[in-house]
DNA sequence: GGAAACCACAGGCCTCCCCTATGGTTGTGA
DNA sequence: TCACAACCATAGGGGAGGCCTGTGGTTTCC
């Protein structure tokens, strides 16, 4: 990399002594003493090797190389200025880029919404919201790619994390049979039953199959899957079609039902079961203002839908 | 003025550090101890308070304002390195001006051959032969708007300047009429010839006039000027034309004879009389290369025209 | 000729820069 | 699981540079 021989001291000095074609007169705009800028100046002709200005008895005359520089000169300082700008636009939300941690399921019920919370209020901002699945998202965190995130708790390996439970969401059992659903499903129930699940790539860590494991294990008894999908639609619209039945975020229920399986109904588990929603970051961090701003957004979401902590 | 609230150099570490994703590995490429990054991009941040870069275990993450700086941070340090090779390029007289004082005469002769030097060794520059009159390039050189100069000798006023002569060329009677041409011309014959004079508005200093006031007040007698022009070649005409004679350098003489007064000639005085060129710069000036070239390059000119000193 | 304006220089204080040494944390591999 | 390696933060010290006040020299103007 190429040494920087010269100063933005340097050039405001030179700027201001070009224009007032005094030293004395410079020194006073900037708030110096008047040797101040006889030294910056003096120092800045070292470093160039150059003579910038001719001394004459009353103020001094640049000299053509001064001629030169001054564009360039000037050129350096609004880039300046324009940098710490840029920085201050991005500071106050103006502009920049939000970038917010989000796994799939609730995104999938407060994501949209969430932009435009923040959009209406800082229309020039980018937003991010990054993750597929609680364990990339904390992987993003772990690794600083992610400021904060809202996660699901069961699956937060909490180690470096600072973990803020914000609300639950009810985990329901959904079936196009309403027979099934009469009556709360039991574990023994669930365990015979024909489950299609999504989330299959994350499998191990997923959330909702982490408490079903849990509370399946407690009775003796493994999940049972028949089918495995990716995303919640796909399980959902396949529980529509009669081929199996599923447990699912409560508040996925009530916005997915309708529209991808309106024959199909819900019921609670018993006991029941929740997935608890969390503000994670890393421990001790300082947060940023736009990452506070997601975290209360994001809270006022959730918390529209899920029962609050 | 706006105060400028961070410097290049941490600019530079940000850039490096950006780049490298590390602050040790930026120290390393920027040569310094791996503290003195940190302590660099701390203050930045502090100074722009903003976080730049998150620290986790291995490495530190930029943030999105780090996303945001980076662009104009390239664009201030590509600024300041064109700065630096502007300089640098006047300096090698790759590009840039060159100004050089010579007054009206000197400048006729030796002008266009002068200008055909430097461009033929240095064919980027700017060169500028500045002055009508030896009054105003001095007055010039004085104010610090010219480095240097060639002028004629009589006429300086040489306090605060430097004055090196090198040439100097004969004053010539001009006439149509051979008869007064046949002998030197004396200072009675001077009084009573009927003049045109070029330099009207600097009649009380150009230097062929200080001359002749000089050689006719030791006669006791005054010069007559019937017309009086601004261009000596406007004088060399009327001359030609034979409504007066005149008083000219011999080496303007000899160059404008034949173009524009073809029936003319011309003969010394007695005693003869000499305008005498020299090299003016303010006292103590250390020149630049570019005032060294022209001063070389002028001398030589000169003294391939008139008599070496 | 004197006053005013302006730049250069000197000396001192203080800040900032950069260093070395060291401790704390994270990630990794045996 | 434990030790090692990598990396950043902190502390303390030396040196350079920035800015100040005071002063002298020069030019300009009245």
């Amino acid at each position: 990399m190429v040494v920087t021989v010269l100063s933005l001291h340097q050039l405001t000095c030179f700027l201001a002594t070009y224009e007032q074609g005094s030293l004395t007169a410079a020194a006073e705009e900037l708030g110096y003493a008047q040797p101040s800028v006889s030294e910056q100046i003096r120092s800045l002709e070292k470093s160039l090797g150059v003579q910038l200005f001719r001394r004459v008895g009353r103020g001094v005359v640049p000299t053509t190389v001064a001629d030169t520089l001054r564009p360039h000169a000037e050129r350096v300082l609004a880039a300046v200025e324009e940098a710490q700008q840029s920085v201050q636009r991005v500071k106050s939300l103006e502009t920049g880029t939000i970038r917010f941690g989000m796994f799939g399921t609730a995104r999938l019920y407060a994501g949209a919404g969430l932009v435009a919370d923040v959009l209406s209020r800082y229309p020039g901002v980018r937003v991010e919201l990054i993750g597929q699945n609680s364990m990339d998202v904390q992987e993003d965190l772990r690794r600083g790619r992610l400021e904060a995130a809202m996660i699901a708790v069961p699956s937060v390996n909490s180690e470096g994390l600072e973990v803020t439970p914000i609300a639950r969401d009810e985990l329901v059992y959904i079936s196009r049979d309403p027979a099934r659903l009469e009556t709360p499903v039991t574990a023994h129930r669930l365990a015979l039953a024909s489950l299609v699940m999504p989330e299959t790539t994350w499998r191990a860590d997923d959330s909702t199959r982490k408490v079903l494991r849990q509370m399946l294990h407690e009775t003796g008894r493994n999940p049972q899957t028949r089918i495995e999908v990716e995303d919640v639609e796909t399980a959902v619209e396949l529980v529509g079609m009669g081929y199996a039945d599923s447990v699912v975020p409560k508040g996925a229920a009530l916005q997915l039902l309708p529209r991808l399986a309106p024959g199909a109904g819900w019921a609670s588990l018993r006991p029941r079961q929740y997935d608890t929603f969390a503000i994670v970051h890393r421990a001790g961090a300082t947060l940023s203002i736009a990452a506070q701003l997601m975290i209360e957004l994001a809270t006022a979401r959730i918390r529209a839908i899920a029962d609050p902590l």
